[in-house]
DNA sequence: ATCGAGTTGCACAGTGCTGTGCAACGGCGT
DNA sequence: ACGCCGTTGCACAGCACTGTGCAACTCGAT
């Protein structure tokens, strides 16, 4: 017990790497088998346990360790800054720096295999509104530092936060839509005000 | 043989009320067991095999009929209209009235075990964003028809949608993140020009 | 009353996973 | 050389789920 420079070397290392590997398999498949997790992290199973009591003590373990680094960030990034613009686009660019590791985690974790077929049929919508996303941006109507595909994505993903949001209560069914409306229009870089109009007039 | 106004009127409810139930039994828990979707609808396990072979068929049926049904609404929405910002605001208009029937469906379907779990502990994280976002608000900086919880969401879905462009190799990983805070703050409602320039005086 | 499609209840084989127990084996420090 | 800790390999019980087979039942229709 005279070193101890780096803990238990050998077991620490060990959980440490499986912690790793944990993290990268789980997104690939999040119902990978704890089998699957302790070949990859180049172990048996039964080491695994010896580390962890259970799969759900291991996914807790990595969810904590995610959450902390990005709840970290995401204060630093605006600490001690007064504009609430500047306070946005800090803490994001902090959390993005992160989350560019755990981004695989994220992207991932919404694959089920159910979504995964979803997103698949959902192709050829994907592609239509991204046409008329080129359009916009060609025509000089839309803004954006992203391409027309990128925004179809961010349109697609905006639809589910409003879902979400009106699930939680947030937001009224009935606004939801035009809501939905304006908030993409205004993020494709329509002025505020405009987009407002637009959609106004539309349901008349 | 003579009246068939209905079909098979008792099989083709069943069939019917079977894929109502499963849709929304599968977004509860996208990894329900054939039991648990027979039982909610009323009926025993052995007959939903009946209609269905397996499991991942009555799982196809059922993504089948929400695309098609989407993929006509967001079509017929944009039908001969000119304006891409139009056709945008109509399309997604259109798109939400039904989607707001699988809402359940498409938020659920990213309840996995796993991201419950994730969005759980990340709550304080967006109660943070939602306290910046309101200053926002109310300092008239930003503008959305939004109330700011709602934008969290938003704000929280924009990266997950900014990550999967990114592991699509829509985005370049570097630029990223800025275009994920310029594309935040638009949808917040500054204008895009402004916050194209607060970002790149962030990054010098 | 009888036919038949649809449904039920049960039983079964097969599969894959979890969590645990235990004996044997490996290297690293002393 | 000895001991210890971590690791390995194997075996086992338990569980939950999937598909399938089959006999019995329940309705509506004729």
């Amino acid at each position: 017990m005279t070193t101890m420079t780096t803990g238990t070397s050998r077991a620490d290392a060990n959980r440490r790497r499986i912690l790793d590997v944990a993290l990268a398999e789980l997104l690939r498949d999040p119902d990978a088998s704890m089998d699957q997790i302790a070949r990859a992290a180049g172990v048996v199973r039964r080491t695994v346990y010896g580390h962890f009591p259970s799969r759900e003590a291991l996914i807790s373990t990595l969810v904590d360790e995610a959450v902390q680094a990005l709840s970290a960030a995401h204060a630093a990034g605006r600490a001690g800054v007064r504009d609430p613009a500047e306070a946005v686009a800090r803490s994001v660019l902090a959390v993005w720096e992160l989350a560019d590791r755990y981004r695989l985690l994220i992207a991932l974790a919404q694959r089920t295999v159910t979504m995964q077929g979803i997103r698949e049929r959902l192709a050829p919508v994907r592609e239509a509104a991204t046409g008329v996303l080129q359009n916009g941006l060609d025509q000089g109507v839309f803004s954006s530092p992203l391409p027309a595909p990128a925004l179809a994505y961010v349109q697609e993903q905006m639809l589910v936060a409003l879902m979400e949001a009106v699930n939680d209560g947030l937001v009224a069914a009935r606004e939801a839509g035009r809501c939905a409306a304006v908030t993409i229009l205004t993020a494709a870089g329509v002025p505020a005000s405009d987009a407002t109009e637009l959609v106004a007039k539309l349901n008349d």
